[in-house]
RNA sequence: GGAAGCUUAGCUCAGCUGGGAGAGCAACCGCCUUACAAGCGGUAGGUCGUAGGUUCGAGCCCUACAGUUUCCACCA
């Protein structure tokens, strides 16, 4: 082993990959007889190359995946990528502007290659950059939602369900993007606060005794009004109801109709209905039966119907409205009014509610089974809140329209007779029609919704609907990471189509993580800047600092914060790692070591060998509950506090004796190092793959760290004793520390310390680790009483006061400490109603700190 | 408008079914001590958002309020 070199992760990660890779270990058995765990990677959108976002997500799979795969499971991690229909599209469209020319021009099969080059080149980035963050999926799996197997699930899907009547098409009011020129589902649009106007406007009557005063944010839309609403009870209008009213800028007449929706408190209590293009309006033109006008066409100009007006931008159009409105005097007032606007989530431009002929999916039969398979707890989801809201979600679902009107994307396999119009759905073109024989087909023309094709996943991703050994092996699979954002929009649609198409649950656990927000707890975005790539963090610290950074402070369902010092800071926790095994390696060379399940350990070995198995144990449970950022801090904490600040300590006055001593401490050392490199491994796997495969003390086969066998808990009471007793030693070496520190003696100083005779035994110990020189003879000076005894300092004391003030500092401290205890133990109350193993530790802390006291006591008596 | 989360040291966050307030970073003091100066030892710093309540005992449970974040619904 090259034990001189530093630290230096960049030089050989991608060697160790490489090993890995050569090696087949990402690769997942399907005939394996080992039990099964399985995690479908959540397909990242191939719009752009992986963010700070996805390291995080991922990280935390690649840790439970290979933790697992440590301990004896058959591991598959499923990884692909989502071809992202609308999202892509509209970053082709915006590439083929900047070529000059449109995806019209071009046309429908050019469009596709030019796709297809973008999915390749974002996959494969993607690709790069998560095996660059040693992430074990099993590559050879790679799928993608618009390849072959993905595209038949997709197939066999849409016409299960189209056969089964859940899927139909229907004219509908939907969300339109004027500028993806599609209809997106509601899920797509994001509501934002804007400030607007609130125009008011004369209404006459039409019998000419007068006016009304309607109030609206949209005065362009005017032309598709067809009736104006009033509150049945609103007793300023009860007369008016049934009148007529002539629209202005028209000449239509609409009627005054009663509907309990107006609020009669908002605006002028009188609301125009334009049932085209508003969700509240629509429902009450279809109550009242009335005429739904488009107004607006779909390429977000003024149609036909605004007359004069038509073919205007609808911003232009509505200053142009307003100006003919004020022209005729029949524009009251304009307010200025805070209201939420619906954007389209991709292309961030203002959403119309337009009514289009869609194809939609029956959901309310769809998600019960998914409702229920979370009540019976055969679906977990962590942390348990998040249940409330993948009820609410499923619970209030409405029909989920499928249809999209562009090109990236899967064709819906939806075919029209071009003789007598009969719809099929079909796997290709068809030949005959079944209704009058004739063999001329047109497919529509619509693309099916992206997540149509991620709702698959978890069993597309397995070769469904064919009866593959995948299937068998690892549906359903384990767990689901993801953050909260995608929960109700993605989990859930899984769920219900997994109980549609397979029959069982896709996965039975539901893990659900935060946010990777920047060090100032702000979103990462593109417009701030402040986004982070990760292989620019890579390159300079490593993958293992970056994985460490992402997982370090997580914790079940809340946002991190991502920071450079964070990185820095994980970044020397594996540099003392490091460190520790060059160690190791320097002092195992020529050891020969022993079994330390038989040998005779020292009372520091021992103390180690129960610290380890307690840490083991912890771990097994964190993970248990996929706790893996405080798994991460309780291995933390046992490498520096524990392993290298103690242990490491302890073992040089033996290894430095030489003979059976060193021997019997190399093999402890080994033996933890082992464990350590095991535990740590699915949080850093490169380093600490590196280092097993260059320690000959354990490793001397070169066998790959990554499929090894990790330590298993184990009893730990035959090392209690010792334990204790090193403890013991512990709580003597940190109050010399203190004592030395406090007195102003530089750490290089030795000064002499009168110990109690139990002490000399670990003397070496004590004097090594304090920095002191332990004598027996009695003397003046500063005390310090430990759980070992009194030590006294004698060097640089020669003021007696001051020896007294220090010693009244301690018995204060102590002396609070025991009015705390004994309140406690006079107070009936807890005497009577705590638990007993309570009161007696309390009995026994008062009883060691009376006696602590007395020694104290005794010593300031005689000065 | 409805719901949920968060509020603990200067900063980032732990704190499990209630039982003597923790870590890391930053600060300060002292050290190149033979794995590690990307280091070691030590010190200081908190009325656990506010106000009530339950309890022998509350950071933890209950109620109200404040600040903050997010989700859902969207009234013209």
């Amino acid at each position: 082993m090259n034990t001189k070199k530093s630290y230096n992760p960049t030089e050989w990660e991608d060697e160790i990959y490489n090993l890995w890779q050569n090696s087949n270990a990402f690769s997942a058995d399907e005939n394996s007889k080992k039990p099964a765990f399985s995690i479908i990677m959540p397909p990242p959108n191939v719009t752009s190359q992986a963010h700070i976002g996805h390291a995080m997500d991922m990280t935390y799979q690649d840790i439970l995946v290979r933790y697992k795969r440590l301990r004896g499971f058959e591991c598959l991690w499923q990884p692909g990528t989502d071809h992202a229909a609308l999202a892509t599209e509209a970053k082709l469209v915006e590439k083929l502007k900047k070529e000059g020319t449109t995806k019209e021009q071009i046309g429908r099969s050019e469009f596709d290659k030019i796709a297809w080059d973008w999915y390749n080149y974002y996959g494969d980035r993607i690709l790069q950059q998560f095996k660059r963050l040693g992430f074990s999926a099993d590559w050879n799996r790679y799928k993608f939602t618009m390849d072959e197997t993905s595209t038949n699930a997709v197939l066999t899907a849409f016409i299960n369900l189209y056969n089964k009547g859940l899927i139909y098409r229907g004219k509908r009011q939907t969300n339109w993007c004027v500028k993806c020129k599609s209809v997106i589902s509601d899920d797509e649009v994001n509501y934002e606060d804007e400030m607007g106007s609130m125009w008011h406007i004369k209404y006459p009557y039409s019998d000419g005794s007068g006016y009304i005063i309607v109030a609206t944010t949209r005065p362009e839309t005017l032309f598709g009004d067809t009736a104006v609403a009033v509150n049945p009870d609103d007793d300023r209008y009860k007369n008016v109801i049934g009148k007529t009213l002539n629209l202005p800028l028209t000449n239509r007449k609409i009627p005054i109709i009663a509907d309990s929706y107006v609020d009669k408190t908002f605006g002028t209590g009188m609301v125009k209905i334009t049932p085209a293009h508003d969700p509240n309006d629509y429902e009450v033109g279809k109550r009242h039966n009335l005429e739904m006008i488009s107004v607006i066409s779909k390429d977000g100009k003024l149609s036909e119907a605004a007359g004069e007006f038509f073919g205007l931008e609808l911003a232009e159009a509505r200053k142009k409205v307003v100006e003919a409105l004020e022209n005729q005097g029949l524009l009251e007032k304009i307010e200025p009014h805070k209201h939420n606007v619906g954007k389209c989530e991709r292309c961030h431009t203002t959403i119309e509610p337009m009514i289009t002929e869609q194809w939609f999916v029956k959901m309310q039969e769809l998600v019960k089974p998914a409702i229920e398979v979370v009540k019976k707890g055969d679906l977990q989801i962590h942390p348990k809140r998040f249940e409330k809201n993948y009820f609410r979600w499923l619970e209030n679902i409405q029909d989920w329209c499928i249809s999209r009107q562009i090109w990236t994307g899967h064709r819906i396999p939806i075919y029209y007779c071009d003789n007598c119009g009969n719809t099929v759905a079909d796997r290709g073109m068809p030949t005959k029609c079944n209704k009058c024989g004739g063999h001329k087909f047109t497919q529509d023309p619509d693309v099916l919704d992206t997540w149509f094709s991620s709702a698959l996943w978890p069993f597309s991703t397995l070769g469904w609907p064919n009866k593959t050994k995948e299937l068998d092996k690892f549906y359903p699979t384990s767990v689901l990471v993801t953050g909260f954002d995608i929960l109700t929009q993605w989990a859930t649609k899984m769920v219900y189509m997994g109980f549609e198409c397979v029959g069982a649950t896709p996965f039975k656990h539901a893990l659900i993580h935060g946010l990777v927000r920047d060090e100032q707890g702000r979103k990462m975005s593109k417009s701030l800047g402040n986004g982070v790539d990760p292989l620019d963090v890579i390159s300079k610290h490593g993958a293992d600092a970056l994985r460490l950074a992402l997982i370090k402070d997580m914790s079940m369902g809340m946002d991190t914060r991502y920071s450079n010092t964070k990185v820095e800071t994980s970044a020397g926790f594996i540099n003392k790692l490091w460190n520790a095994s060059k160690f190791i390696a320097m002092h195992s060379e020529g050891v020969q070591l022993i079994d330390i399940n038989v040998a005779k350990l020292a009372a520091a070995d021992n103390w180690l060998m129960y610290k380890l198995g307690g840490l083991i144990k912890t771990v097994e449970t964190n993970f248990d509950n996929f706790d893996v950022g405080v798994a991460l801090t309780n291995i933390y904490s046992f490498v520096l506090d524990d392993f290298c600040d103690y242990y490491i300590e302890f073992s040089k006055p033996s290894i430095f004796a030489g003979g059976k001593s060193k021997q019997t401490a190399v093999s402890v050392l080994n033996f933890a190092l082992d464990a350590i490199l095991k535990l740590l491994h699915p949080f850093i796997p490169f380093v600490t793959e590196y280092i097993y495969q260059n320690s000959n003390a354990i490793n001397n086969d070169k066998k790959l760290l990554m499929l090894a066998n990790a330590p298993t808990a184990y009893n730990v009471d035959k090392y209690l004793e010792d334990y204790n007793i090193t403890e013991d030693v512990i709580d003597a070496i940190k109050n010399l520390r203190t004592l030395k520190a406090t007195n102003n003696i530089a750490t290089n100083v030795k000064p002499n310390v009168v110990a109690p005779q139990n002490s000399k035994q670990y003397e070496d110990l004590i004097g090594k680790l304090a920095g002191v020189n332990l004598v027996y003879d009695d003397a003046d000076g500063k005390v310090v009483v430990t759980k070992l005894g009194k030590f006294t300092l004698v060097e640089q004391v020669i003021d007696k006061a001051e020896q007294q003030k220090h010693l009244k500092e301690q018995i204060d401290k102590l002396s609070f400490e025991i009015k705390r205890s004994s309140g406690m133990l006079n107070n009936a109350g807890f005497i009577a109603k705590a638990p007993a193993k309570l009161v007696e530790a309390e009995k026994a802390k008062l009883k060691d700190n009376e006696s602590k006291l007395a020694e104290l006591q005794a010593k300031l008596n005689s000065l």
